[in-house]
DNA sequence: GCAATATCGATTGTTGAACAATATGTGCGG
DNA sequence: CCGCACATATTGTTCAACAATCGATATTGC
Protein backbone atom coordinates (compact mmCIF):
# COMPACT_ATOMS: atom_id res chain seq x y z
CA UNK A 1 0.00 0.00 0.00
CA UNK A 2 2.29 2.36 1.61
CA UNK A 3 5.01 0.87 -0.56
CA UNK A 4 5.51 3.67 -2.89
CA UNK A 5 8.91 4.58 -2.16
CA UNK A 6 12.17 3.07 -0.84
CA UNK A 7 10.86 -1.00 -0.20
CA UNK A 8 13.87 -2.71 -1.35
CA UNK A 9 12.81 -5.83 1.67
CA UNK A 10 14.44 -9.01 0.12
CA UNK A 11 17.30 -7.60 -1.83
CA UNK A 12 20.47 -8.79 -0.11
CA UNK A 13 21.77 -6.41 2.84
CA UNK A 14 25.12 -5.26 0.84
CA UNK A 15 22.44 -3.88 -2.15
CA UNK A 16 20.44 -1.88 0.22
CA UNK A 17 23.25 -0.21 2.25
CA UNK A 18 25.18 -0.15 -0.78
CA UNK A 19 21.95 1.94 -2.33
CA UNK A 20 21.34 4.35 0.52
CA UNK A 21 25.57 5.14 0.95
CA UNK A 22 25.37 5.66 -3.31
CA UNK A 23 22.21 7.88 -2.27
CA UNK A 24 23.89 10.05 0.33
CA UNK A 25 27.19 10.49 -1.90
CA UNK A 26 25.12 12.05 -4.84
CA UNK A 27 23.15 14.04 -2.44
CA UNK A 28 26.27 15.85 -0.88
CA UNK A 29 25.57 14.16 1.92
CA UNK A 30 28.52 12.75 2.12
CA UNK A 31 31.03 15.72 1.23
CA UNK A 32 34.08 14.90 -0.88
CA UNK A 33 36.90 13.99 0.83
CA UNK A 34 35.70 13.00 3.61
CA UNK A 35 37.07 10.25 4.99
CA UNK A 36 35.10 7.14 5.91
CA UNK A 37 36.32 5.20 9.34
CA UNK A 38 35.01 1.58 8.75
CA UNK A 39 33.94 1.22 12.40
CA UNK A 40 31.49 4.29 12.07
CA UNK A 41 29.97 3.71 9.75
CA UNK A 42 29.40 0.46 9.87
CA UNK A 43 27.94 1.66 13.51
CA UNK A 44 25.65 4.30 11.67
CA UNK A 45 23.99 1.64 9.70
CA UNK A 46 23.99 -1.29 11.64
CA UNK A 47 26.12 -3.65 10.32
CA UNK A 48 29.28 -5.59 10.55
CA UNK A 49 32.57 -4.46 9.52
CA UNK A 50 33.05 -6.87 6.75
CA UNK A 51 29.95 -6.67 5.18
CA UNK A 52 30.40 -2.87 4.87
CA UNK A 53 34.52 -3.62 3.24
CA UNK A 54 32.18 -5.50 0.47
CA UNK A 55 30.00 -2.10 -0.13
CA UNK A 56 33.15 0.16 -0.35
CA UNK A 57 34.74 -2.64 -2.80
CA UNK A 58 31.63 -2.08 -4.64
CA UNK A 59 31.51 1.15 -4.75
CA UNK A 60 35.08 2.28 -5.12
CA UNK A 61 34.88 -0.16 -8.45
CA UNK A 62 32.05 3.03 -9.43
CA UNK A 63 34.63 5.51 -9.24
CA UNK A 64 32.14 6.90 -6.45
CA UNK A 65 35.07 5.96 -3.41
CA UNK A 66 39.00 6.14 -3.39
CA UNK A 67 40.32 3.29 -1.35
CA UNK A 68 44.10 3.96 -0.43
CA UNK A 69 45.54 0.79 1.18
CA UNK A 70 45.98 0.47 4.86
CA UNK A 71 44.32 4.70 4.62
CA UNK A 72 41.00 3.60 4.46
CA UNK A 73 38.32 4.57 2.07
CA UNK A 74 37.59 8.22 1.15
CA UNK A 75 34.49 9.96 -0.93
CA UNK A 76 35.97 10.63 -4.29
CA UNK A 77 36.91 14.41 -5.09
CA UNK A 78 36.88 14.47 -9.16
CA UNK A 79 38.80 17.32 -10.11
CA UNK A 80 39.08 19.07 -13.43
CA UNK A 81 40.89 16.41 -14.43
CA UNK A 82 38.25 14.18 -13.86
CA UNK A 83 35.49 16.46 -15.40
CA UNK A 84 37.77 16.50 -18.86
CA UNK A 85 37.93 12.93 -18.53
CA UNK A 86 34.36 12.32 -17.99
CA UNK A 87 33.23 14.37 -20.56
CA UNK A 88 35.24 12.94 -22.88
CA UNK A 89 33.50 9.60 -22.76
CA UNK A 90 29.80 11.39 -23.05
CA UNK A 91 31.34 12.82 -25.81
CA UNK A 92 32.25 9.34 -27.04
CA UNK A 93 29.58 7.22 -26.16
CA UNK A 94 26.86 9.78 -26.36
CA UNK A 95 27.86 10.61 -30.17
CA UNK A 96 27.57 6.80 -31.01
CA UNK A 97 24.20 6.63 -29.48
CA UNK A 98 23.19 9.40 -31.31
CA UNK A 99 24.83 7.50 -34.52
CA UNK A 100 22.43 5.01 -33.92
CA UNK A 101 19.66 6.82 -33.44
CA UNK A 102 16.12 5.32 -35.14
CA UNK A 103 13.05 7.26 -34.98
CA UNK A 104 10.84 4.58 -33.76
CA UNK A 105 13.19 3.84 -30.65
CA UNK A 106 11.24 3.77 -27.59
CA UNK A 107 14.16 5.69 -25.42
CA UNK A 108 12.94 8.76 -27.92
CA UNK A 109 9.56 8.55 -26.29
CA UNK A 110 11.07 8.11 -23.13
CA UNK A 111 13.34 11.68 -23.95
CA UNK A 112 10.12 13.11 -24.99
CA UNK A 113 8.55 12.43 -21.45
CA UNK A 114 11.12 13.54 -19.33
CA UNK A 115 11.42 16.57 -21.00
CA UNK A 116 8.04 17.38 -20.30
CA UNK A 117 8.39 16.52 -16.44
CA UNK A 118 11.58 18.88 -16.27
CA UNK A 119 9.34 21.34 -17.51
CA UNK A 120 6.70 21.20 -14.71
CA UNK A 121 9.70 20.89 -12.17
CA UNK A 122 11.31 23.63 -13.79
CA UNK A 123 8.40 26.01 -12.95
CA UNK A 124 8.07 24.41 -9.65
CA UNK A 125 11.86 25.43 -8.61
CA UNK A 126 12.39 22.49 -7.46
CA UNK A 127 16.25 22.23 -8.83
CA UNK A 128 17.24 19.26 -7.38
CA UNK A 129 14.98 17.29 -9.57
CA UNK A 130 15.46 19.12 -13.06
CA UNK A 131 19.27 17.93 -12.53
CA UNK A 132 17.77 14.50 -11.59
CA UNK A 133 15.97 14.25 -14.78
CA UNK A 134 17.91 16.07 -17.09
CA UNK A 135 20.45 12.58 -15.64
CA UNK A 136 17.64 10.41 -16.58
CA UNK A 137 17.39 12.61 -20.13
CA UNK A 138 21.05 11.62 -21.25
CA UNK A 139 20.73 8.14 -19.77
CA UNK A 140 17.80 7.66 -21.94
CA UNK A 141 19.47 9.03 -25.11
CA UNK A 142 22.50 6.40 -24.66
CA UNK A 143 20.44 3.41 -24.66
CA UNK A 144 19.24 3.83 -28.36
CA UNK A 145 22.52 1.90 -28.39
CA UNK A 146 20.56 -0.86 -26.56
CA UNK A 147 23.56 -2.03 -25.35
CA UNK A 148 23.73 -2.75 -21.42
CA UNK A 149 27.27 -2.02 -21.17
CA UNK A 150 27.30 0.82 -22.57
CA UNK A 151 24.17 1.92 -20.70
CA UNK A 152 26.16 0.89 -17.33
CA UNK A 153 29.25 2.44 -18.58
CA UNK A 154 27.51 5.50 -18.86
CA UNK A 155 25.78 5.71 -15.86
CA UNK A 156 28.97 5.10 -13.62
CA UNK A 157 30.50 8.33 -15.25
CA UNK A 158 26.92 9.99 -14.76
CA UNK A 159 26.85 9.20 -11.30
CA UNK A 160 30.96 10.56 -11.15
CA UNK A 161 29.53 13.72 -12.13
CA UNK A 162 26.28 14.21 -9.76
CA UNK A 163 29.29 13.73 -7.07
CA UNK A 164 30.69 16.91 -8.86
CA UNK A 165 27.40 18.66 -8.45
CA UNK A 166 27.32 18.07 -5.51
CA UNK A 167 30.47 20.32 -4.47
CA UNK A 168 28.17 23.22 -5.50
CA UNK A 169 25.07 24.53 -3.97
CA UNK A 170 23.46 26.55 -6.97
CA UNK A 171 22.87 24.36 -9.04
CA UNK A 172 19.87 26.11 -10.98
CA UNK A 173 22.16 28.24 -13.46
CA UNK A 174 23.81 24.72 -13.94
CA UNK A 175 20.89 22.85 -15.57
CA UNK A 176 18.48 25.72 -16.76
CA UNK A 177 19.98 26.97 -20.05
CA UNK A 178 20.68 23.09 -21.09
CA UNK A 179 16.62 21.96 -20.88
CA UNK A 180 16.29 23.66 -24.56
CA UNK A 181 19.18 22.48 -25.51
CA UNK A 182 17.74 19.17 -24.37
CA UNK A 183 14.76 19.95 -26.95
CA UNK A 184 15.93 20.91 -29.67
CA UNK A 185 18.72 17.74 -29.91
CA UNK A 186 15.01 15.89 -28.97
CA UNK A 187 13.61 17.51 -31.60
CA UNK A 188 16.25 16.62 -34.32
CA UNK A 189 16.46 13.03 -33.13
CA UNK A 190 12.69 12.62 -33.42
CA UNK A 191 13.44 13.64 -37.07
CA UNK A 192 15.86 11.33 -37.62
CA UNK A 193 18.73 14.20 -38.89
CA UNK A 194 21.60 12.54 -37.08
CA UNK A 195 24.02 14.90 -38.63
CA UNK A 196 22.47 17.99 -37.05
CA UNK A 197 21.79 15.91 -33.81
CA UNK A 198 25.74 15.60 -33.32
CA UNK A 199 26.52 18.74 -34.38
CA UNK A 200 23.75 20.09 -31.31
CA UNK A 201 25.09 17.59 -29.18
CA UNK A 202 28.54 18.88 -29.29
CA UNK A 203 27.64 22.02 -28.67
CA UNK A 204 25.43 20.79 -25.63
CA UNK A 205 28.49 19.19 -23.99
CA UNK A 206 30.93 21.54 -24.84
CA UNK A 207 29.05 24.56 -23.05
CA UNK A 208 28.10 22.00 -20.25
CA UNK A 209 31.65 21.06 -19.98
CA UNK A 210 33.01 24.56 -19.85
CA UNK A 211 30.05 25.83 -17.05
CA UNK A 212 31.16 22.52 -14.72
CA UNK A 213 34.48 23.72 -14.74
CA UNK A 214 34.00 27.39 -13.84
CA UNK A 215 31.90 26.08 -11.17
CA UNK A 216 34.16 23.87 -9.67
CA UNK A 217 36.99 26.69 -10.07
CA UNK A 218 34.79 28.74 -8.37
CA UNK A 219 33.91 26.38 -5.45
CA UNK A 220 37.22 24.95 -5.18
CA UNK A 221 38.30 28.28 -4.05
CA UNK A 222 35.66 28.98 -1.71
CA UNK A 223 36.02 25.87 0.18
CA UNK A 224 40.47 25.70 -0.03
CA UNK A 225 41.88 29.12 -1.15
CA UNK A 226 45.28 28.07 -0.99
CA UNK A 227 46.65 24.43 -1.98
CA UNK B 1 66.22 -14.94 -6.28
CA UNK B 2 63.66 -16.53 -7.98
CA UNK B 3 61.65 -13.85 -8.14
CA UNK B 4 61.29 -13.72 -11.50
CA UNK B 5 57.40 -14.21 -12.99
CA UNK B 6 54.61 -13.02 -10.32
CA UNK B 7 55.97 -11.42 -6.98
CA UNK B 8 53.30 -8.71 -6.50
CA UNK B 9 54.50 -8.77 -2.51
CA UNK B 10 53.41 -5.17 -1.56
CA UNK B 11 50.11 -5.30 -2.87
CA UNK B 12 46.99 -6.03 -0.85
CA UNK B 13 46.51 -9.72 -0.58
CA UNK B 14 42.91 -8.88 -2.02
CA UNK B 15 44.19 -7.57 -5.28
CA UNK B 16 47.03 -10.37 -5.62
CA UNK B 17 44.47 -13.14 -5.37
CA UNK B 18 41.97 -11.67 -7.82
CA UNK B 19 44.74 -10.97 -10.43
CA UNK B 20 45.26 -14.34 -9.86
CA UNK B 21 41.63 -15.59 -10.04
CA UNK B 22 41.20 -13.07 -13.49
CA UNK B 23 44.15 -15.24 -15.08
CA UNK B 24 42.89 -18.34 -14.54
CA UNK B 25 39.22 -16.93 -15.50
CA UNK B 26 40.81 -15.59 -19.11
CA UNK B 27 43.38 -18.56 -19.51
CA UNK B 28 40.02 -21.02 -19.33
CA UNK B 29 41.37 -22.42 -16.25
CA UNK B 30 38.00 -22.38 -14.96
CA UNK B 31 34.96 -23.05 -17.14
CA UNK B 32 32.51 -20.55 -18.03
CA UNK B 33 29.36 -21.66 -15.64
CA UNK B 34 31.22 -23.44 -13.31
CA UNK B 35 30.23 -23.18 -9.25
CA UNK B 36 32.93 -21.57 -7.41
CA UNK B 37 32.35 -22.40 -3.85
CA UNK B 38 33.39 -19.89 -1.41
CA UNK B 39 35.06 -22.65 1.06
CA UNK B 40 36.75 -24.42 -1.89
CA UNK B 41 38.49 -21.59 -3.61
CA UNK B 42 39.29 -19.62 -0.16
CA UNK B 43 40.58 -23.23 0.87
CA UNK B 44 42.74 -23.43 -2.36
CA UNK B 45 44.54 -20.03 -2.01
CA UNK B 46 44.62 -20.11 1.32
CA UNK B 47 42.58 -17.35 2.48
CA UNK B 48 39.92 -16.38 4.22
CA UNK B 49 35.97 -16.38 3.18
CA UNK B 50 35.42 -12.96 3.54
CA UNK B 51 37.92 -11.85 1.78
CA UNK B 52 37.62 -13.93 -0.95
CA UNK B 53 33.86 -12.27 -0.83
CA UNK B 54 35.99 -8.90 -1.61
CA UNK B 55 37.23 -10.68 -4.53
CA UNK B 56 34.25 -11.72 -5.81
CA UNK B 57 32.42 -8.74 -5.45
CA UNK B 58 35.06 -6.99 -7.76
CA UNK B 59 35.42 -9.38 -10.28
CA UNK B 60 31.82 -9.26 -10.37
CA UNK B 61 31.47 -6.16 -10.76
CA UNK B 62 33.62 -6.41 -14.02
CA UNK B 63 31.35 -9.32 -15.78
CA UNK B 64 33.22 -11.67 -15.28
CA UNK B 65 31.57 -13.47 -12.44
CA UNK B 66 27.81 -13.51 -12.00
CA UNK B 67 26.40 -13.59 -8.35
CA UNK B 68 23.23 -14.93 -7.44
CA UNK B 69 21.94 -14.01 -4.34
CA UNK B 70 21.63 -16.96 -2.05
CA UNK B 71 23.31 -19.20 -5.22
CA UNK B 72 26.41 -18.31 -4.92
CA UNK B 73 29.01 -17.23 -7.75
CA UNK B 74 29.79 -18.15 -11.43
CA UNK B 75 31.93 -18.20 -14.29
CA UNK B 76 30.49 -15.88 -16.63
CA UNK B 77 29.13 -17.76 -19.61
CA UNK B 78 29.08 -15.31 -22.31
CA UNK B 79 26.26 -16.24 -25.03
CA UNK B 80 25.48 -14.67 -28.09
CA UNK B 81 23.86 -11.69 -27.01
CA UNK B 82 26.99 -10.82 -24.73
CA UNK B 83 28.57 -11.33 -27.47
CA UNK B 84 26.76 -8.64 -29.89
CA UNK B 85 26.65 -6.37 -26.81
CA UNK B 86 30.70 -6.44 -26.18
CA UNK B 87 30.93 -5.72 -30.33
CA UNK B 88 28.69 -2.32 -29.66
CA UNK B 89 30.77 -1.11 -27.28
CA UNK B 90 33.65 -1.94 -29.41
CA UNK B 91 31.83 -0.04 -32.24
CA UNK B 92 31.48 3.17 -30.39
CA UNK B 93 34.22 3.07 -28.34
CA UNK B 94 36.79 2.54 -30.79
CA UNK B 95 35.44 4.41 -33.41
CA UNK B 96 35.47 6.90 -30.98
CA UNK B 97 39.50 6.34 -30.89
CA UNK B 98 39.90 6.57 -34.20
CA UNK B 99 38.28 9.67 -34.16
CA UNK B 100 40.49 11.05 -31.94
CA UNK B 101 43.30 10.30 -33.21
CA UNK B 102 46.37 12.42 -33.67
CA UNK B 103 49.27 10.93 -35.65
CA UNK B 104 52.06 12.30 -33.28
CA UNK B 105 50.23 10.37 -30.65
CA UNK B 106 52.54 8.06 -28.68
CA UNK B 107 50.14 4.98 -28.99
CA UNK B 108 50.34 4.86 -32.64
CA UNK B 109 53.95 4.09 -31.83
CA UNK B 110 53.07 1.39 -29.37
CA UNK B 111 50.64 -0.23 -32.07
CA UNK B 112 53.33 -0.40 -34.14
CA UNK B 113 55.55 -2.52 -31.79
CA UNK B 114 52.47 -4.56 -31.21
CA UNK B 115 52.40 -5.05 -34.21
CA UNK B 116 55.95 -6.30 -34.81
CA UNK B 117 55.66 -8.60 -31.62
CA UNK B 118 52.04 -10.04 -33.09
CA UNK B 119 54.53 -10.88 -36.67
CA UNK B 120 57.15 -13.27 -34.01
CA UNK B 121 54.69 -14.81 -32.03
CA UNK B 122 52.42 -15.57 -35.32
CA UNK B 123 55.66 -17.52 -37.03
CA UNK B 124 56.55 -19.51 -33.57
CA UNK B 125 53.02 -20.12 -33.90
CA UNK B 126 52.17 -19.13 -30.66
CA UNK B 127 48.63 -18.59 -30.84
CA UNK B 128 47.74 -18.05 -27.15
CA UNK B 129 50.48 -15.23 -27.29
CA UNK B 130 49.02 -13.31 -30.48
CA UNK B 131 45.75 -13.22 -29.14
CA UNK B 132 47.03 -11.77 -26.30
CA UNK B 133 49.27 -9.09 -27.96
CA UNK B 134 46.12 -8.04 -30.30
CA UNK B 135 43.92 -7.42 -27.59
CA UNK B 136 46.84 -5.19 -26.27
CA UNK B 137 46.62 -3.42 -29.87
CA UNK B 138 42.93 -2.58 -29.56
CA UNK B 139 43.29 -1.72 -25.83
CA UNK B 140 45.91 0.58 -27.55
CA UNK B 141 43.88 2.21 -29.80
CA UNK B 142 41.81 3.17 -27.21
CA UNK B 143 44.18 4.78 -25.74
CA UNK B 144 43.92 7.09 -28.67
CA UNK B 145 41.41 9.37 -26.54
CA UNK B 146 43.96 9.75 -23.39
CA UNK B 147 40.70 8.99 -21.50
CA UNK B 148 41.49 6.58 -18.31
CA UNK B 149 37.44 5.69 -18.38
CA UNK B 150 37.10 4.94 -21.52
CA UNK B 151 40.04 2.72 -21.25
CA UNK B 152 39.24 0.94 -18.00
CA UNK B 153 35.63 0.71 -19.52
CA UNK B 154 37.07 -0.77 -22.60
CA UNK B 155 39.41 -2.93 -20.74
CA UNK B 156 36.09 -4.44 -19.43
CA UNK B 157 34.58 -5.81 -22.44
CA UNK B 158 37.62 -7.06 -23.55
CA UNK B 159 38.19 -9.25 -20.57
CA UNK B 160 34.56 -10.39 -21.10
CA UNK B 161 35.73 -10.87 -24.69
CA UNK B 162 38.68 -12.96 -23.79
CA UNK B 163 36.09 -15.31 -21.45
CA UNK B 164 34.33 -16.02 -24.91
CA UNK B 165 37.96 -17.26 -26.05
CA UNK B 166 38.02 -19.22 -23.32
CA UNK B 167 35.56 -21.46 -24.71
CA UNK B 168 37.06 -22.47 -27.80
CA UNK B 169 40.06 -24.62 -27.90
CA UNK B 170 41.65 -23.47 -31.11
CA UNK B 171 41.72 -19.75 -31.65
CA UNK B 172 44.08 -19.80 -34.33
CA UNK B 173 41.90 -19.03 -37.61
CA UNK B 174 40.14 -16.95 -35.31
CA UNK B 175 43.17 -14.41 -34.86
CA UNK B 176 44.94 -15.20 -37.89
CA UNK B 177 43.05 -13.24 -40.38
CA UNK B 178 42.98 -10.11 -38.41
CA UNK B 179 46.55 -9.51 -38.62
CA UNK B 180 46.40 -7.94 -41.81
CA UNK B 181 43.87 -6.08 -41.02
CA UNK B 182 45.19 -4.63 -37.87
CA UNK B 183 48.43 -3.44 -40.00
CA UNK B 184 46.18 -1.70 -42.66
CA UNK B 185 44.59 0.10 -40.04
CA UNK B 186 46.97 1.50 -38.41
CA UNK B 187 49.07 2.61 -41.28
CA UNK B 188 45.95 4.83 -42.41
CA UNK B 189 46.15 5.77 -39.13
CA UNK B 190 49.31 6.95 -39.21
CA UNK B 191 48.93 8.61 -42.10
CA UNK B 192 46.38 10.67 -40.53
CA UNK B 193 43.34 9.65 -43.28
CA UNK B 194 40.43 9.33 -40.14
CA UNK B 195 37.44 8.77 -42.78
CA UNK B 196 39.48 5.69 -44.04
CA UNK B 197 40.68 4.35 -40.93
CA UNK B 198 36.81 4.38 -39.97
CA UNK B 199 35.78 2.23 -42.52
CA UNK B 200 38.24 -0.18 -41.95
CA UNK B 201 37.19 -0.33 -38.43
CA UNK B 202 34.50 -1.55 -39.37
CA UNK B 203 34.98 -3.94 -41.57
CA UNK B 204 37.38 -5.55 -39.11
CA UNK B 205 34.80 -5.35 -35.91
CA UNK B 206 31.64 -6.62 -38.37
CA UNK B 207 33.97 -9.53 -39.39
CA UNK B 208 35.68 -10.04 -36.13
CA UNK B 209 32.13 -10.45 -34.72
CA UNK B 210 31.01 -12.62 -37.33
CA UNK B 211 33.72 -15.33 -36.78
CA UNK B 212 33.47 -15.38 -33.19
CA UNK B 213 29.71 -15.72 -33.19
CA UNK B 214 30.29 -18.80 -35.88
CA UNK B 215 32.76 -20.10 -33.51
CA UNK B 216 30.26 -19.76 -30.25
CA UNK B 217 27.86 -21.57 -32.07
CA UNK B 218 29.80 -24.55 -32.74
CA UNK B 219 31.58 -24.62 -29.26
CA UNK B 220 27.67 -24.78 -28.18
CA UNK B 221 27.04 -27.85 -30.48
CA UNK B 222 29.64 -29.42 -28.84
CA UNK B 223 29.27 -28.71 -25.31
CA UNK B 224 25.52 -29.26 -25.19
CA UNK B 225 23.84 -30.79 -28.21
CA UNK B 226 20.29 -29.96 -27.18
CA UNK B 227 18.88 -27.44 -24.64
C1' DG C 1 2.99 -45.05 -9.29
C1' DC C 2 2.92 -40.22 -8.94
C1' DA C 3 2.31 -35.60 -7.19
C1' DA C 4 2.47 -32.51 -3.41
C1' DT C 5 4.69 -31.69 0.78
C1' DA C 6 7.84 -31.93 4.74
C1' DT C 7 12.47 -32.50 6.13
C1' DC C 8 17.26 -32.34 5.88
C1' DG C 9 21.76 -30.82 4.44
C1' DA C 10 24.77 -27.76 2.34
C1' DT C 11 25.94 -23.19 1.05
C1' DT C 12 25.54 -18.49 1.38
C1' DG C 13 24.67 -14.11 4.27
C1' DT C 14 26.07 -11.75 8.23
C1' DT C 15 27.99 -11.02 12.60
C1' DG C 16 31.42 -10.33 16.37
C1' DA C 17 35.79 -10.72 18.17
C1' DA C 18 40.51 -11.23 17.74
C1' DC C 19 45.27 -10.41 16.06
C1' DA C 20 48.79 -8.66 12.76
C1' DA C 21 50.29 -4.94 9.89
C1' DT C 22 50.51 -0.27 8.88
C1' DA C 23 49.89 4.73 9.26
C1' DT C 24 49.30 8.84 12.36
C1' DG C 25 50.58 11.49 16.19
C1' DT C 26 53.59 12.52 20.24
C1' DG C 27 57.42 13.31 22.95
C1' DC C 28 62.17 12.88 23.67
C1' DG C 29 66.93 13.72 22.79
C1' DG C 30 70.38 15.76 19.90
C1' DC D 1 64.65 22.53 14.34
C1' DC D 2 65.21 17.77 13.01
C1' DG D 3 65.15 12.90 13.42
C1' DC D 4 63.94 8.83 16.00
C1' DA D 5 61.49 5.71 19.18
C1' DC D 6 57.12 4.88 21.16
C1' DA D 7 52.05 4.80 21.78
C1' DT D 8 47.69 4.84 19.47
C1' DA D 9 44.25 4.18 16.17
C1' DT D 10 42.76 2.23 11.96
C1' DT D 11 42.91 -0.99 8.46
C1' DG D 12 43.86 -5.93 6.73
C1' DT D 13 42.78 -10.55 7.57
C1' DT D 14 41.32 -14.58 9.93
C1' DC D 15 38.32 -17.47 12.55
C1' DA D 16 34.16 -19.39 14.43
C1' DA D 17 29.48 -19.13 14.81
C1' DC D 18 24.59 -18.58 13.67
C1' DA D 19 20.56 -17.24 10.67
C1' DA D 20 18.57 -17.48 6.11
C1' DT D 21 17.89 -19.62 1.92
C1' DC D 22 18.07 -23.04 -1.79
C1' DG D 23 18.17 -27.90 -3.64
C1' DA D 24 17.50 -32.50 -3.02
C1' DT D 25 15.75 -36.24 -0.69
C1' DA D 26 12.34 -38.68 1.79
C1' DT D 27 7.65 -38.96 3.15
C1' DT D 28 2.86 -38.87 2.75
C1' DG D 29 -1.56 -39.12 0.57
C1' DC D 30 -4.23 -40.30 -3.33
Amino acid sequence: MSAAIAEMDDAPLTAQIAGKIREMLISGELAPGAKLSEQQIAGQFGISRNTLREIFRLLTSQNLLVHIPNRGVFVATPGEASVVDIYRVRHVIQKGAVRAAVRTHPALARMRELLTRTEASREAGDWRSVGTINMEFHRSMVELCDSPRLSASFELVLAELRLVFALFEDTAHLHDPYIALNCELLVLLEAGDIEAASDKLDAYLARSERSVLAALQTAKQKTSPRL
